[in-house]
DNA sequence: AAGAAGTCCTGGGCGC
DNA sequence: TGCGCCCAGGACTTCT
């Protein structure tokens, strides 16, 4: 699933790819997916733009675009965007493909089509719903130990559904939060006011060490994650209790165990994260 | 008003 | 082998 990290990639590698091209059509395969407008307007309006700069904010791909206009996209659960040659044979599931100046295409899959495009005027980006609610950056300077704790300390919520609440911190998903706690040692149970100060700060130098390490090894690629490129990440193979139910703790070597919270899947070690 | 549940989707895993 | 069931999960809406 495309967390921080994933989106950070695409951004990364589109980037170098796309930024200065132009869009000279706009193939819209699956109208559904276009949130506004509709996908004729989107269509008409993207046709002819730009694409000036790429930027990413939570999980959300941004791209300024000349016109005035932004397009805001959202990969979801297993949405792909990938630059490809116009020659290549369209990928299963793809449901929007832009043609760009130099011939080649970017295109959009999605296989569980939960992914969303949209394009908006850049004011109106910063009240776009999801994005306007979008809590604190964890990579940025603003995402400090005193202001994890300040916050922790009011909320009666177990860490886990707070670290996935985008309200609170953009652009953790269930692989990080639970990499993040694994690593700071703490259960995902655990409400979140009753960290100590030596937690808390176990828990902010965590968040911000996995999401680093996952943008070092170029994403994680669990199912169908791949980047502007293609390529699938890396950060798999160092997973320490995502997806391991059952396998042995890579710290401790005890048993990982799954539990659910909130319907979401938990995986932790009951002896390296103790209630 | 916070928190929980329902919704959208389809491949894959499982039981029989 | 094959059918049907159910699950995964992000963000948004609806309910409590």
């Amino acid at each position: 699933m495309p967390e921080l990290p994933e989106v950070e990639t695409v951004k990364n590698t589109l980037a170098d790819r796309i930024a200065g091209l132009a869009i000279t059509d706009v193939d819209v395969l699956l109208p559904k997916v276009i949130r506004v407008p509709v996908a004729e307007e989107f269509r008409r309006l993207a046709g002819g733009k730009t694409i000036r700069t790429l930027a990413r904010r939570g999980k959300y791909l941004l791209f300024h675009l000349s016109g005035g206009l932004t397009m805001i996209v959202h990969l979801r659960m297993t949405g792909r965007l990938v630059y490809t040659a116009a020659d290549e044979p369209p990928a299963r599931y793809t449901h929007v493909i832009f043609h760009l100046d130099n011939g080649d295409q970017l295109r959009f899959a999605d296989m569980r089509q939960f992914g969303r495009l949209a394009l908006v005027e850049n004011e109106a980006v910063a009240h776009f719903p999801g994005l306007k609610d979008l809590g604190v950056e964890p990579l940025a300077p603003e995402f400090t130990r005193e202001f994890l704790q300040r916050e922790l300390r009011r909320r009666r919520t177990r860490l886990k559904p707070l670290l996935l609440d985008q309200t609170f911190i953009a652009g953790l998903g269930n692989i990080y939060a639970d990499e993040a706690l694994h690593r700071a040692r703490l259960h995902p149970q655990r409400p979140a006011h009753t960290l100590s100060a030596r937690e808390t700060a176990a828990l902010h130098r965590a968040i911000r060490e996995v999401l680093l390490e996952g943008i070092a090894e170029r994403g994680t690629t669990f199912r169908d994650y791949v980047d502007g490129n293609g390529r699938r990440g890396g950060f798999q193979e160092k997973l320490q209790v995502y997806g391991r139910e059952g396998r042995p703790c890579r710290r401790c070597g005890r048993t990982v165990e799954r539990i659910r919270i909130n319907g979401r899947s938990a995986y932790f070690c009951p002896f390296c994260q103790k209630q």
